[in-house]
RNA sequence: GGGCUUGUAGCUCAGGUGGUUAGAGCGCUACACUGAUAAUGUAGAGGUCCGUGGUUCGAGUCCACGCAGGCCCA
């Protein structure tokens, strides 16, 4: 007969796989499961696009896992779900690898390379490792749709961007400001944080550093600083390694929780009197511990001991909001005069330098120029010429002549002696003209700053601070913190919005959303969109030379519009091709022309890559110029997921970008409304932690912990890898990634479910059982062991479809693996083995094999989310044979693959709560009545007559009874007594239910423990009675207490929770007997396995003669020996030849065993 | 330096709303079972719950401060 299930006994599961993708690709099941929800109600999932200029690794298996569950999950509900694939191409990653497959750098291009060459290149290496990109995706078994994939390079994409670009420009959200960014004078050019981070960049030099004092002024805020002010003035102490930046200053940023104090004392300089404001921790740095003691008015000029005197101490928040005179007023505020020169707050004030109080001068420090603009502090700044608005330090990092004059007046005023005749123009705010500095009166102006501010009673400390500095790479020149033009997004203008936007997304895990998200939104800065770069999405603004005319354009017909204006005024030659790139440098060549007549350039910047992913729900359609009606079905994403890498990247501009949209364009607040979202791009959003080695090291190249993914998928399966990576822990952990825990994997639940499967198929090979879904034993004629397993199927169902529906993937493995370890192959299985094989096909075997039988094809269906090679083998094995009924008959199983099928509910009404309980008891109790056992040394086949219960309610007895079968079978024991406290033996203790006591008494829960810890057996008995019992003062009620049961006396006990076990240990004679029996049989069974017999042969027994008791035994049980071992028949001899000679623990036999035909 | 996060057995992880003796799997040791058999079962050993304080009748759990690792940002 030709087996109908496959029971291969050993599994290949990358061949399984291998297999399985052939069969997907021949019958195009991926399709099919999209088609096949035709008209459905959609699920949305985006996905955000891999770049292909690197390849794969182990933690993109990670990632993409856990896409792929939820996108099969949801299809399995009935969801359509379109998954449509995407490549992220441009960028500084993609420019870079040109350059280094190139061997050039940023500044050969436009000279060694044009830009036309330099952006093909960049364009073919985009794809450089699609194929194995593919690979992974195919053998991982990822579905998502590379056929149709959207590419960010490609012309569409762009003008979708240009579009939102365009809606953002008309509400104003897209302008020109500036940041503060590295630049490099002597270069004159901006430098990327990648260029900045080139070894050698940062050098350890020696620069002046100063700790200057502001004077503080007097008012409300600040008079809590001048009753013992010293000297009648007060001044706060700032620290800078920058002094050319003092002229900028704006502000003073204190820390709120730092400590401050209060100190008189005396100027080291000018040795006049002050009251200096310092950082409690930091005060020992300039003030010696020695002088502490010292009388402030026995110090004369010139002393080296200066005294000091701590007069108060506060904290940073009760300086926020003083005022200061300006250090070095040489230049005003062009604007917001009334708000600068106040103290503010800042997080990013240590006590680890310095005086804890940092001085910040806008227009060069990153993080002076965000404080100051959340705070409202103006910079200093000035119009040049042209009327732009301009820093004090200009390109080539000289002071502008407004403070040159200044500096010029105080080298004269403090006759300070320079190297050469220091004018106007003379001020570089570092070395950029290469002076000779081994001229003994070279003087920076660093330096000269610093006896300016010595004169002038300005500066407590100025010494020389060894720290490092980043360098030009190209000049080897120190590199200035400069404000340079950007493009922004005016992200601040929507930043209530978003935050408010974001409290309804769902994240997993919660915190990243609240916490690391959250508060990235709370600080939000407007975001810098350019990029001085060449392979990317240019920006669409085009500007006459003075920039008092500009035109952004949003859409291709827009370009071509404008360009014939262009044409007809002369600025171009000719109307753009169809075919035009709107890559640069072809881009950089359309002029434009104003209103007024100007020739209009572009500018010359790309956007930030970030904007082309973020821009994907949109651009991937070629929104709003095509696929309007596909768009608006798919917007937003119901579930993302991603690296927590990328919450600062992918998460934050699909949601920045969805939220002005949903500002600026009527079009998409329509698609909005409709369904009711607020303006979120995702619903749902999953960030997976980091893959790193076994040893929790990150992975790199140079450690050489890589693990290769191509070679793990073809070694484990990708099943194994998939289950292995959602069970061990929850995505958004770190991955400790083991090799030992993918084969832990394998062997304890793929292997275990496989075993099971096999079994079933052994059996249901010879028995011929097939399933006939129109023909099933009813439920009512299950056993309880059947109903048992069916009703703990149905909580699995409820419980892994609710860890799906919550995105806890790693809930759903661990439920579904528990199940069939625990339940499905270690009990239900184990116990229920003789149904399968003995006997003829019965009503009672059919519902055995029906119950394994819906177990694993439930099963199948319900981890083919996660394992969906596996599951899908499963699946066929189970059904194939029975597919043409089910599709003639329209019935569930006729899907030719799971992934096609609809997920099954859970029934209630084959549900039994009280049945799984009395089960868990069950199980309880074997494992108590096996440690017995095992103390007392008997084995379990030596039969024991009985177990004593002690009962505490009835309730209990009622439920054990319907087990009592399976626990006797289990265990060996012929009986069980069931003892209540009228039996005279049962003593019930009781303990204090402490849950319920603390929340009543509190306090006095020792005194009424104690009193618990009194009561009597009678007591006991009456408060079980009666419900209620007042003693040593208390109203106990019964629900106060736990009751248990004593250790009964004289009895082998075992005790867990609440249940006790007893065991009757006597051996009497008939157990001896049938114990021995049982070894005889375990014996000859395995003899008969020895010689290599068929399960159905017939044998003859024959025994060298053993003493009475032996004989007795086997004589006894002749006809059960005979029938466990198919024997004909059981002889005693008083000689045998060719015996065994066989050990039966105790003593040992001769036996032989001979086949009979 | 800031934000977030992790720390429980040799390893990987569970441990709603605080509750008496902190659990599972693997590994280890021993035993059992022997018609799922290169399978299976049972038991045992193994813990400063990262540390220190605090709140509480009671803390692995709540709070504060630290320590160590990770990610992101400066």
């Amino acid at each position: 007969m030709a087996a109908r299930y496959n029971d291969l006994k050993e599994l290949n599961f990358a061949q399984i796989a291998a297999e399985t993708l052939e069969f997907w690709k021949k019958e195009g099941i991926f399709e099919k499961s999209v088609t096949n929800r035709e008209g459905a109600p959609s699920f949305t999932f985006y996905e955000g696009p891999p770049s292909a200029n690197g390849t794969p690794g182990i933690h993109h298996v990670m990632a993409r896992t856990v896409k792929d569950i939820f996108c099969r999950y949801k299809t399995l509900q009935g969801f359509q779900v379109k998954r449509k694939g995407g490549w992220d191409t441009h960028g500084l990653p993609v420019e870079l690898q040109v350059e280094k497959q190139l061997g050039i750098t940023k500044d050969d291009i436009g000279r060694k390379i044009s830009i036309e060459e330099y952006n093909r290149k960049c364009r073919e290496t985009v794809m450089m490792y699609k194929d194995q990109w593919d690979d992974l995706t195919l053998k991982m078994g990822y579905w998502v749709d590379l056929k149709n994939p959207y590419v960010t390079y490609e012309k569409e994409y762009i003008e979708s961007l240009w579009w939102l670009l365009k809606q953002f420009y008309n509400k104003k959200l897209l302008y020109k400001g500036y940041t503060i960014q590295p630049y490099s004078p002597a270069a004159g050019t901006g430098l990327s944080s990648h260029e900045l981070n080139l070894p050698g960049c940062y050098k350890d030099v020696k620069d002046t550093s100063i700790v200057a004092q502001f004077t503080v002024k007097r008012d409300a805020k600040s008079a809590f600083l001048f009753p013992d002010a010293f000297g009648d003035k007060v001044y706060i102490m700032a620290w800078t390694t920058t002094p050319w930046t003092l002229p900028s200053n704006t502000s003073l940023v204190v820390g709120e929780k730092i400590q401050y104090v209060q100190v008189n004392t005396y100027n080291p300089y000018t040795h006049k009197p002050v009251s200096v404001v310092v950082a409690k921790d930091l005060l020992g740095k300039y003030f010696s511990e020695k002088n502490k003691d010292l009388a402030l008015d026995a110090y004369k000029a010139g002393d080296k001991a200066i005294p000091y005197q701590v007069v108060r101490a506060f904290t940073g928040k009760d300086l926020v909001g003083i005022a200061y005179e300006q250090l070095l007023p040489y230049v005003q505020p062009l604007y917001d005069a009334d708000k600068a020169f106040k103290v503010i707050a800042g997080d990013f004030v240590t006590t680890e330098d310095g005086t804890g109080v940092v001085h910040a001068s806008p227009t060069f420090g990153a993080d002076d120029f965000r404080v100051s603009k959340q705070q409202g502090i103006p910079p200093i700044t000035v119009k040049d010429e042209a009327g732009n608005e301009v820093p004090t330090v200009d390109r080539k990092g000289k002071f502008i002549d407004a403070i040159g004059q200044q500096l010029q007046a105080g080298v004269a005023r403090y006759n300070i002696k320079t190297h050469k005749p220091l004018g106007p123009a003379d001020f570089y705010v570092k070395n950029y003209t290469n002076e000779d500095e081994s001229n003994p009166d070279y003087k920076n102006t660093d330096v000269i700053i610093s006896i300016i501010l010595k004169e002038e009673n300005k500066a407590f400390k100025v010494e020389k601070y060894e720290h490092t500095y980043p360098h030009c790479w190209r000049t080897d020149k120190p590199v200035l913190y400069y404000p340079l033009d950007s493009w922004f997004i005016r992200t601040t203008a929507l930043k209530d919005k978003m935050v408010a936007l974001n409290k309804t997304i769902n994240w997993k895990p919660e915190s990243t959303g609240t916490g690391r998200f959250g508060n990235w939104l709370e600080n939000l800065v407007d975001w810098n969109l350019s990029r001085s770069r060449y392979w990317g999405t240019p920006l669409p603004i085009w500007r006459s030379k003075d920039g008092k005319e500009e035109i952004c354009i949003g859409s291709l017909e827009e370009l071509n519009n404008e360009v014939a204006k262009a044409v007809k005024a002369g600025h171009m030659a000719a109307p753009l091709s169809p075919d035009f790139d709107l890559h640069r440098p072809y881009v950089d060549d359309v002029v434009l022309v104003s209103a007024s007549g100007q020739p209009m350039y572009r500018e010359p910047d790309l956007i930030d890559v970030w904007f082309d992913s973020g821009a994907m729900p949109y651009a991937q359609w070629h929104y709003p110029f095509e696929n309007k009606e596909i768009f608006e079905k798919n917007y937003p994403a119901d579930f993302i997921a991603e690296g927590v890498d990328q919450t600062r990247g992918w998460f934050f501009t699909l949601h920045a970008i969805a939220a002005m949209i949903q500002d600026s364009s009527p079009e998409v607040q329509a698609v909005n409304k409709k369904t009711g979202n607020g303006g979120v791009a995702f619903k749902n959003v999953i960030s997976n932690g980091l893959v790193l080695d076994k040893n929790g090291n990150k992975m790199s190249k140079s450690k050489g912990n890589v693990v290769n993914p191509f070679e793990t998928l073809s070694k484990y399966g990708a099943d194994i890898v998939r289950w292995y990576m959602i069970e061990n822990a929850p995505p958004w952990d770190n991955l400790k990634f083991d090799f030992e825990g993918i084969v832990e994997v394998q062997r304890r639940f793929f292997g275990t479910l496989q075993n099971t499967y096999s079994f079933f198929a052994l059996y249901a090979n010879i028995d011929g059982f097939v399933k006939d879904e129109s023909n099933v034993v009813p439920y009512e004629k299950l056993t309880s062991l059947d109903r048992w397993i069916i009703s703990k199927l149905q909580s699995l169902i409820t419980e892994v479809t609710r860890a799906y529906e919550e995105y806890e993937p790693t809930r759903a493995a661990r439920a579904i693996q528990d199940f069939v370890n625990d339940h499905l192959s270690n009990w239900y299985v184990r116990l229920n083995r003789k149904r399968f094989w003995k006997g003829e096909m019965s009503e009672d075997k059919k519902a055995a094999y029906e119950t394994l039988y819906e177990c694993l094809l439930v099963t199948a269906q319900l981890m083919s989310p996660i394992a969906p090679f596996f599951s899908e083998w499963l699946y066929r094995n189970l059904t194939d044979n029975i597919r043409e009924v089910a599709v003639t008959n329209g019935t569930p199983l006729r899907h030719p693959s799971v992934h096609l099928t609809d997920l099954v509910q859970a029934e209630a009404n084959r549900t039994d709560a009280e049945l799984e309980k009395s089960m868990a008891y069950a199980q309880q109790i074997c494992s108590l009545v096996h440690s017995i056992r095992k103390n007392a040394r008997i084995k379990v086949r030596t039969p024991l007559q009985r177990i004593l219960l002690p009962v505490l309610d009835t309730a209990f007895a009622t439920r054990i009874k319907t087990v009592e079968e399976i626990i006797l079978a289990e265990v060996n024991v012929k009986s069980i007594d069931y003892m209540d406290d009228t039996s005279g033996v049962l003593v019930k203790k009781v303990k204090p239910n402490l849950p319920k006591l603390g929340k009543q008494y509190g306090p006095k829960m020792k005194e009424v423990a104690a009193v618990i810890a009194t009561l009597t057996a009678d007591d006991i008995r009456t408060l079980e009675k009666q419900g209620a019992l007042a003693k040593g003062g208390f109203d106990l009620a019964l629900d106060d207490v736990l009751i248990s049961s004593e250790d009964i006396p004289g009895w082998s006990v075992a005790t867990e929770g609440a249940v006790t076990v007893a065991l009757d240990i006597t051996l009497t004679e008939p157990l001896r007997r049938e114990g021995i029996a049982r070894d005889f049989v375990n014996r000859v069974q395995n003899l008969r396995k020895d010689m290599g017999l068929e399960v159905l042969d017939k044998i003859a027994i024959e025994v060298g003669k053993p003493d009475d008791a032996v004989t007795a035994a086997l004589t006894d049980f002749k006809e059960y020996i005979s029938t466990e071992t198919q024997a004909l028949t059981l002889d005693f001899r008083e000689a045998l030849v060719e015996a065994t000679e066989v050990d039966m623990d105790d003593f040992t036999l001769t036996v032989k065993i001979s086949l009979k035909k």
